[in-house]
DNA sequence: CCCAAAATATGAGATATCTCCTATTATCTT
DNA sequence: AAGATAATAGGAGATATCTCATATTTTGGG
């Protein structure tokens, strides 16, 4: 994993930069400023607890937010989708422990570097209400998650997780990252997806599993929202 | 609980203005529109479910913030101190569930009528610079304390808790308000209270706690940090 | 001052979840 | 193609945590 990222320039730069602009955020001349940068697939973006020198933009691909840690467990706190920023508490906040990201898709970045542009980026009112609602957002979905994998176990919130990753009636997710990202262990993830499969909620095929029940997956998963 | 919040007017309400100023966190003349609340202790300040009419700013007291799930499980998502504000998401989301708002003490507010003050709100730099800051703190906080809840047991989150909340060596929370707090059930919170004082790390005195070995507490604590 | 409600306590048994261990099968690298 | 690494799979026993039941004590309101 020695990859480095690559910087887009000239006509391919210019390229994504008409075809994902993203001048609406701003009021001010930022397309000057921006870097495009790719990542490979599983390549980390930022290194957890270092601090990155730009603010991203993400407008292809995936990505996902990790912590570890001190006995060793890891989390995936969260996925980072097309249209949402990477490093905004860096900028917001001088003192952060900084996450680890990294691209689970080949993922391009606008790349706004902090030393030439948070100033501006500070006193800007189109950014500011943009990133205020995306971060209420964040705090919400956080909160939500929080309260949820206290009051739930695993059976509603891994319905919850099949239903929003399945392809169709297909669930084929890695359990090795939705153990990191339900928080429980490889074991007890396989207890309870055996449980489903038992009460023909799926069915297993090969390496995948089929959703033969969704009906019952959905009462599962509706058992977290809230009213 | 029929009370009713009361509504400081005149002299009152201009000396609250006065003493807890709040001018410095917006661009526009704010405080003709501004209301002084005051609500008892225990008294809802937002029912879960209800949209607020107000922005609030806590300038004295302390809150809590519940959401009740479909198990009838309740969880105290966070406390509410003076200086942050209550409503935020109600200002920036149309689309929102309403957690409910419980005030732990006396709490006085400033209450800023939503359909007032919404436009010019969303338009005033400085209100949103501010208010990103506390978002992403709240968001960080959030994250954190969602992926700790997953990786640690009670012990190590009960162990902060106390240290957080001890009165200089004694401990005295009630226990119905913290098993909301760190999501476990009352029977369990206090298994593990009698563990810590089995091992000396505690000493029950009446219905309080007297920590005695803040260090073995500290360490316990320790292990949420990253790094 | 009395009563109902809330808070504290504790036992016993169930369940959810974890840890450790051991195989087997894919996948990646060279 | 071979070997290394990651992913899947499942057994067995430990632990963390929950539910339910019951009893006592404290507290707030009339």
């Amino acid at each position: 994993m020695g990859w480095r990222m690559e910087i887009y320039k000239n006509e391919k730069r210019q390229h994504f930069l008409e075809k994902h602009s993203i001048k609406h955020l701003f009021s001010f001349p930022i397309e000057d400023y921006i870097e495009v940068h790719e990542y490979k697939r599983d390549e980390w973006i930022i290194q957890e607890g270092t601090r990155p020198d730009y603010l991203f933009y993400v407008i292809e691909g995936k990505a996902k937010i990790y912590v570890t840690h001190q006995n060793g467990k890891v989390s995936l706190i969260n996925f980072i989708n097309p249209n949402e920023y990477i490093g905004e508490m860096e900028l917001l906040n001088d003192i952060y422990y900084t996450k680890g990201i990294q691209s689970s898709t080949k993922t391009i970045c606008l790349a706004i570097p902090f030393n030439r542009c948070r100033a501006q980026l500070l006193e800007d009112v189109v950014f500011l209400r943009e990133l205020t609602r995306l971060l209420s957002l964040k705090s919400t979905i956080m909160a939500a998650k929080y309260t949820q994998s206290l009051a739930f176990p695993l059976e509603n919130r891994l319905a919850e997780f099949i239903l929003q990753t399945a392809d169709g009636h297909v669930y084929k997710e890695k359990h090795v990252m939705v153990c990191d990202f339900l928080g429980v262990s490889y074991r007890h993830l396989l207890h309870v997806l055996g449980q489903f499969c038992e009460k023909g909620y799926l069915q297993k095929e090969g390496r995948s599993y089929l959703i033969q029940q969704p009906d019952a997956l959905r009462k599962l998963a509706d058992m977290l929202r809230n009213e």
